[in-house]
DNA sequence: CCCCGGCTTGGGAGCGCTCCCAATACACTG
DNA sequence: CAGTGTATTGGGAGCGCTCCCAAGCCGGGG
């Protein structure tokens, strides 16, 4: 007798649990499954006969008969190094996970870097091996959005893509965390709040340029246009807006960047110009990352709930995938303002 | 004409390419998986179908017939803050997903917290889900190895456990890093360079003591073991070590910190000492984070090629799915020394 | 002209599971 | 006591693919 080939590494199957349990494979997969039309009695011995043989059921079969996969795929836009600098991607996946620890589904992860990747992507999701997506940093023009849209994929993003956002999406409020920064800074006494914004194609930096509109509207400071500069996101940019600021409007006290790192580009240029932090003026980020807690002095910064959002976009996935319901919720987070020595 | 149920989301089938082609199943398998058994006519004809249709292959049903899943499994300790915490997790994600775009392979990420958990992973890895497993941050004492390791699946590990690891496993060089660190601070003309280990059931925090060891003597300067302070990679840990030294050896000249968070609650104590950097002291950390760079001032640090070790990582791996060859590498990337004000 | 071997090819068998229909068993109802 | 309904069960029919055996084809040698 040849050793016959072991297939699927020599796990037992439903068909041998079903045997010691001496019951049908149908039965046994209804116990499995958690079916309410089984007696106990069947599904005592079916589940014990599980325990004793150490059944796993085979995914791949799993996904071929069910028609699912029982996993979801998390896709990054691998260029995008704003989006996989700390914390967001760590903290992101985390609660992911957290929310997936106690379901069947894994996770997938999918770096989208160029074109050929992305292709190779839409064809991925397209072949039905996800039951679902968590799209993440996506820009306004992606097509991969409209794409899952079409073929009926279930699909949340993180962070809404302008103001009526068709699909199911989770964000942090960035108008209200602005709002209160720049709230902070006037109850602090500052008089000439400027701000450095991140690209306004993003939704979140208009609305956090919204927010710092809306702070110095409430306090009946008037609308200074010299006092905004629009920047990308980056410590060059961040560096490059302040001194446009400087020069533009000398005697300004405090400055709200849209990001932790152009307020790091922006510390590095006030230094140089010998304006004390917060003495002459009051300076605050946002995103409360690493880069605020050790700057010096140690950064004023919007915190934004990231793993709660990993989290909440997670949940939101698999009740699209559960129901289907027509219904795309937005989900929209509290930030809290950490206030530290530079503010 | 009832519509009938629509399976694989209504893609078209193997089956469907082979018709359109005019050819059998088989011989439009052969030319999918690029066998060289077809001939140069067919192949064209099969392609073209492909083309035409749009065809994916469903990987559920490849993985069924085939045995194997065309997945890799990367394993993070969840509760291993210090693995989460940046630069690490996110390069090594970019380095492994960089190694994979070439290939079929997908990554499944899985976050293995406590024990629940971590039953269920093993018991996913048992059930033949991935062709091979990425571990990365494993402790000296997980059990999860030497069971992978019984099930003959694949696996590589980041970071030797100890000096004989058996598995194939990928490093960087933390004896070389830290003895260039301490060399050149003795360069600089430091004579009593004090060090804050990690924790030394870390083979690599071992190493790291090691290096700083070797660096003495090779410059002649006598061993002594109060200018040691263990810690536990944390920035309190690290803290809590300098107020030591400083009680101990109140003299000393610089100190080398076996990780950058480690150096950060140094440079506090450092301050609160007044003691001036790197006027009084210099100080070099480890892992070039964005600590390293927005610290006060910016800390000289040792980097590791974190993304090309997730890389290699999955080299290796796909080596090890493909081969089985009895051998297990152990890959030992190189550092290097950013020097910054701080030393 | 037949046979043999190599190159191609078609398609059966089967991977382990879910879905679903039909069968069985039993409890009532009229 | 037949008739009807309900709860439970078994197992056939696939899901789409890979593996592999056998068949078809061709050219060259005997």
């Amino acid at each position: 007798m040849a050793a016959a080939r072991v297939r699927n590494g020599g796990r037992p199957t439903l068909e041998e649990v079903a045997a010691r349990a001496g019951v049908g494979r149908g039965t046994a997969s209804r116990v499995i499954n958690g079916s309410p039309r089984v007696s106990e009695a069947t599904r005592e011995a079916v589940q014990a006969a599980v325990a004793e043989l150490g059944y796993v059921p085979n995914r791949a079969a799993r996904a071929l008969a069910g028609n699912r996969t029982d996993a979801i795929a998390l896709v990054v836009p691998e260029p995008e190094t704003r989006f996989f600098a700390e914390p967001y991607f760590s903290a992101i996946v985390r609660g992911v996970g957290a929310a997936l620890a106690d379901t069947e589904m894994q996770l997938l992860l999918t770096l989208a870097g160029n074109d050929r990747e992305r292709r190779r992507l839409a064809q991925y999701l397209t072949a039905h091996r996800v039951d679902g997506v968590l799209l993440v940093a996506v820009h306004a023009d992606d097509p991969l959005p409209e794409l899952l849209e079409q073929l009926g994929m279930p699909c949340v993003i993180s962070g809404a893509r302008h103001a009526n956002e068709p699909l199911a999406s989770v964000d942090s409020d960035n108008f209200d965390g602005a709002r209160a920064a720049v709230e902070h800074l006037i109850t602090r006494g500052r008089r000439s709040v400027a701000t450095i914004t991140g690209r306004l194609e993003v939704y979140g930096a208009q609305r956090r340029l919204d927010g710092y509109r809306a702070a110095l509207a409430a306090a009946g400071l008037p609308p200074d246009e010299r006092l905004i500069a629009p920047a990308d996101f980056t410590e060059e940019g961040g560096a490059r807006a302040m001194r446009e600021l400087l020069a533009r409007r000398p005697h300004l006290d405090a400055v709200f960047a849209a990001s932790d790192v152009m307020a790091a580009g922006a510390r590095q240029v006030l230094r140089e110009a010998d304006r004390r932090i917060p003495d002459d003026v009051a300076l605050i980020g946002f995103d409360d990352s690493v880069v605020a807690r050790h700057m010096h002095p140690a950064l004023t910064s919007v915190r934004q709930p990231i793993e709660e959002m990993g989290r909440r976009m997670a949940q939101l996935l698999l009740e699209e995938i559960a129901g289907r319901t027509g219904e795309r919720p937005t989900v929209v987070l509290p930030t809290e303002l950490v206030v530290r020595d530079s503010s």
